[in-house]
Formats: C-alpha cells, structure tokens, sequence
DNA sequence: CTGAAAGCGCTTACAG
DNA sequence: CTGAAAGCGCTTACAG
C-alpha cells in the first residue's frame, strides 16, 4: 500500500490469523483450512505481499538457486550451455546465479567463497572447470551439491563428452582424405590455465597422427586464442611455416571460422589448398560449409541441470559420470589435398 | 574443523570477543583495535569462516548482488553484453543473477516477482525488454534500481544505441549504391513481442526508403527469426518472390550470415546477384566480409553496470537516457546491384 | 574501542 | 487446523 513493501506480519493481522498459518497457507503446505487459505490469499494478492528473499532463506536452508561457474559467456558453447541450464532451471523454480572462471585468478576467488557459496546456492554447476587439488578440496568440503560439465571431475558427477576419442575421429577424417601434415589451432588455454578438455583433444589429435605413423610435429601445434581473432593470427602463422600444413584441426568452431575467414580474405582456397575443420558445432558452421564435431550443448547444459536437481532432491546418490556423444559432420570445409 | 560451518558466534568464542566485534573486525569497520582485528582475521581464517550469506542481506538489507533480464543467452549480443556486465560486477565484488525475459509469458513472471527481487538483488538491468505498462508499474513501485539497455525506457536510466538512426544509415548505404528494391529480414520479434529496439530499426529502413522516393512494399518485410536458421529460410523467401530484392537488410549480423550461408550454398553470388548487410558488429561478421553496423555489445555491457552500480550508490540522481554510437562497416558483402 | 541487545522477516517443530 | 515461541546468523544503533 503505501510506499513500503507488506510483510508477514501485514498479511497475518489483516486475514486475523497467525504469521505461522500466513507462511503454511502461502506455501501450500497441507493443514490448512481451505477456507483459510483462501483469506489469506486473497489478503497477500491485495498487499503485493512476496516473502522477503534472505528471510526465508535464513528460516529454510534452502535458496531456490544454482550457481553456474563458467569461462566467457560470450563464447558460443557458454552460451549454448548456459541457455540450456536456465531453461531446466527456470521450469524448476531456480534461480540462477553466473560467476566466470576463466582466468585462474578468478578460479582461485571462486574456490575461495566456498563457505559463503554453500549458504548462497544449494548446488552449483562447473563448466569446463577442472579445479585444482586445493581449488575442489574447499569445494567439496563447504558440501556444495556439485555437477561438472564438459570434464569429469573425481567424486562430482559429471556431464561430458569423450574429448579423446571426439579429436581422434575428426583427425581421422583428415587422414583418410590423405593429409599427412596436419596442424593444429587454438591450444593456448591448455597453457594457460591447463583446460583439461582442451588437453584431451590435443591428446587425441597425436594419437590419432601416432597411430597413422606419423610423429606430430610441435611447430604445428598453434597456442592462439579459442576464438575467431586467434584462428586468423593461427592460420598466418601456420601458412608461414616452409611446408605448411595442408589441413588444419581446430579446437573450436570459432577458432576455424576464423581461420576461414583469413583463407577468404587472402584468396587461399579451402578445401583445395588447406583442409579445415573445427570442434562444436556452432550454429554458424553450416553457412561456412565447415566440417565440425557437433556437440549438443544446450542439451548437455539442460542434462546436467537436471541432474544437479535430482541430486539436491536426493543428495545420497553415488557418484556418476555421464558421457554425451558427438557427431562428426561432414562439409565443404575439408577435402583431399592438392595434386 | 569438524564437518559443521563456522558461524560468528565460533569466531567469537574463540577470538574472545563479542560477535558485534568480530562482525565489525571482518568487514574492515573503523574503531576496531588492530590487534583485535589481527586475532579475529587469524581465528576466522583458522575455522575458514565466511558470513551466512542470507544472514547478512537480512541484517544489513543489501544482497550485493545484481540482476540481468535478458533475452536468449546463446545469442550473440546477449552473451558480449553479459561478458561486459559480469566483469564490471565481479571487480566491484557483486553477484549476477541472470532471468530469462525473451517471451511475454517470462517478462510476465518475472515482473509479477518484483515485490521479491526488491529483497533478492540491489538493482536490476533490463535488457531489450521494454516492460509494458503494468509491468513497468510494478517493477517501479518495488523500487528496484534498473537500468535499460538497448531501449530507452521512461523514468529508468538506458543506455541504447539509436536504432532508427542506425537502420536509415544502413539502408542509405545500400541506397547510394543503386539497390532500389530492398529486402528486410528478421522482423518476427516485432510481431511476437513488440521488440522496440527491431521495430526502431524497421521505422528506420521505412523512412530511409521513403526519403529516397520509394514505398516500402510490405511484401518484402520478411518476419522470419532472429537467427542464423531465421536468415536461411527468410532468404529463400525472399529470392522466390517475383521481381526479387536486390539487395536485403537483415536485423541481425547472425541473420545475415545465415542468409549468406545459403547463397553460397545455392550459388547465389553476394554481392554480385543480391547486396547483404547485417547489424551488430559480430566477431564472425569479418570472416563473412559482412558489411554491418557496429555496436559495441561488450562495452554497453560495461557501461550499463557501471550506471547501476553508480545509482545504487547515489539513489536520488536523475534519470538520463544515454545513446551509444554505432559505426558502418563496409566489406565484400554489399555492392552495386548488377541489373 | 567494545559489548549487550534489538531487530531483520521468515520457517518449523511443538503443543494444543 | 492453528498459535506462541524459538531460532536461522548476521548487522547496527546505543551505551559505556
């Protein structure tokens, strides 16, 4: 009414009944007379009465919210992701709260409000977040209901995809084409901050070269960014090289549309002169003619919400590690190389 | 120590001192002897206490925390201005709660809440999501403070861009190159939410046609999806019409790559056969050689937080509408019609 | 500089 | 089915 926000206390003394049938009444909980609940209803409605957030949180234990730790929200697979896990969450009732965790400083900081987290949200989504030793020891003993996207983390329950294999099989794709010099873009998070799902895929990539008998050869192996800028800086440097590589695997979409891009802009032909092929597929891959290893990520991002549902429903189910499959999808973007 | 969070009252057993002491020791108060505060710092540390945080927003009234609505996460814009918004918020120590607002029925319920987020977050930023009346009224009469971004909304702060502007800029670009039939493509938010900042642009593309002499044909507004998938079919739409356009403005950047993604794909030559400009300054939009105008999305994100984060701290400064300046950029995608 | 006390606004056993 | 009361864990005037 006037100026300042109902409480409890407003609604109880106008529906002539107690704060403690007011919150039963409000809250749907059973014993309360129908009639009751009605009146109160109906006083609440009028009042614009909403309970005040910390109270009930304070009261309850519980705050409706997730949290989702994530590196670059403007990065097309946070996106999609992160739109996934709003969606289930949303539906839910859940609130949810973003904290980005990309540079290791801001890892550390995160780790560190583990104790504070535990009263803020009642579970916590990681993406691409490989916590250090020290980093999940804070985590898992502030008791944080957890699920890990993108990397299987001991002890949480996770949702990924299988990173080794995924890479193994897009570079196997540019071998059986009959590339045999075969770069590879955007590692420089893997230097940086150790990605481990970015590790998993340069791992894939040498065992793939290793198991075609070829050695990798580390002046292919580009740390440029994961993104469009990085994959154009990747591809000069990797076009400079005496006897460049006539296929490039990249780690990301954005990473070899980039890439693309620069081929355009210089007049270097793709398929013909170099083979590209990128990791994700980003909605934009198919106007490039880009050959990619598609991963659902709004799917894994509503997947993985609804398993940290489940387990703050029921918190003693035992440990599990989910994995998602990909898909290689063919394009224009890679061929056999010239001559 | 032994399995159970530590709260103040540990803190202050153990440091022998009064929990007011300890509340004011942690949080950097004046009046507390150094000493004091070195033992209290040294105990908080050892139990690795850290405040409940409902406790807190009950007690002190201030959540530290910042909401966003904003529509589709996975887009491009959506997610650089939420990359802007979430670094300015961290440095300044605040969460970021994030609500989806893209259909009527989510900015209905998110504004049915206001009562509750007054309590859940010390100001809010609305992204393209100009609340109709009655849900302006109730998000203002929770006093919440907002900031706009991307509208200009009465008796709120905004920062925008000026779309109509923007959109006679882009199509005089295509004007003086000699297109007289022009296409426009992705106005279906128009229809279904009343988008102000597309309807902005879609006034501008009608005034810039009408000052050149020509009547708009409405056969050419094509109310196809935001969106890579919106832009393929809205250019299939549009090169089946008799007397095609030569030349398509597209309301969004991943609406006009999605656009030439299908003119690659049919072998449509761009620009050659049909002229395409987008709007929003993608990171993709240079390996396009998509001509577009350039919004800086990062920094509105920025400068947004910084506005809520200043009339947080200063509640009674006046309301002002801020306009961000745009940039054409010209590439390969936009030429002189081949007639 | 420090402590005792009130208060923030709910929820939840516990009685009845 | 309902109410009185304790309690959730802090912060903040108010005294001293």
């Amino acid at each position: 009414m006037s100026g300042h926000r109902a409480t409890i206390q407003d609604v109880a003394r106008q529906s002539g009944v107690s704060v403690a049938t007011v919150s039963r009444a409000l809250r749907g909980k059973a014993n309360v007379a129908e009639e009751t609940r009605a009146k109160v209803v109906t006083v609440a409605d009028r009042l614009g009465y909403q309970p005040h957030t910390a109270a009930s949180w304070l009261a309850s234990g519980k705050t409706m919210t997730v949290g989702v730790a994530a590196p670059y929200f403007d990065v097309w697979y946070t996106g999609r992701v992160l739109a996934g896990v709003e969606r289930v969450l949303s539906d839910a009732g859940y609130d949810l709260t973003v904290y980005a965790a990309e540079t290791a400083e801001q890892r550390d900081r995160f780790a560190a409000r583990s104790a504070s987290l535990q009263t803020r949200v009642d579970g916590m989504l990681l993406v691409d977040f490989s916590p250090e030793e020290s980093q999940l020891a804070r985590l898992l003993e502030s008791r944080i209901t957890l699920v890990a996207i993108g990397e299987h983390v001991d002890s949480v329950n996770s949702l990924a995809i299988d990173n080794v294999t995924a890479a193994i099989e897009s570079v196997r794709h540019l071998l059986a084409l009959g590339h045999r010099r075969i770069g590879l873009l955007g590692t420089q998070d893997i230097h940086l901050i150790e990605s481990p799902a970015l590790t998993a895929r340069q791992a894939g990539y040498s065992a793939a070269l290793r198991d075609a008998g070829i050695d990798p050869d580390p002046a292919l192996d580009i740390d440029c960014e994961l993104s469009v800028e990085g994959g154009a800086e990747g591809f000069d440097r990797l076009l400079d090289l005496p006897g460049h590589p006539t296929a490039m695997f990249c780690l990301s979409d954005e990473t070899a549309m980039g890439a693309m891009g620069r081929a355009r802009a210089l007049g270097v032909s793709v398929p013909n002169d170099v083979s590209i092929i990128g990791f994700d597929g980003h909605d934009l891959s198919e106007s490039f003619g880009l050959t990619t290893m598609c991963q659902p990520a709004r799917r894994i991002g509503e997947e993985a919400a609804e398993l940290l549902l489940a387990s703050i429903a029921e918190p003693t189910t035992p440990v599990a590690h989910h994995t998602v499959p990909v898909d290689l999808i063919v394009r224009e973007s890679t061929g056999p190389p010239a001559h």
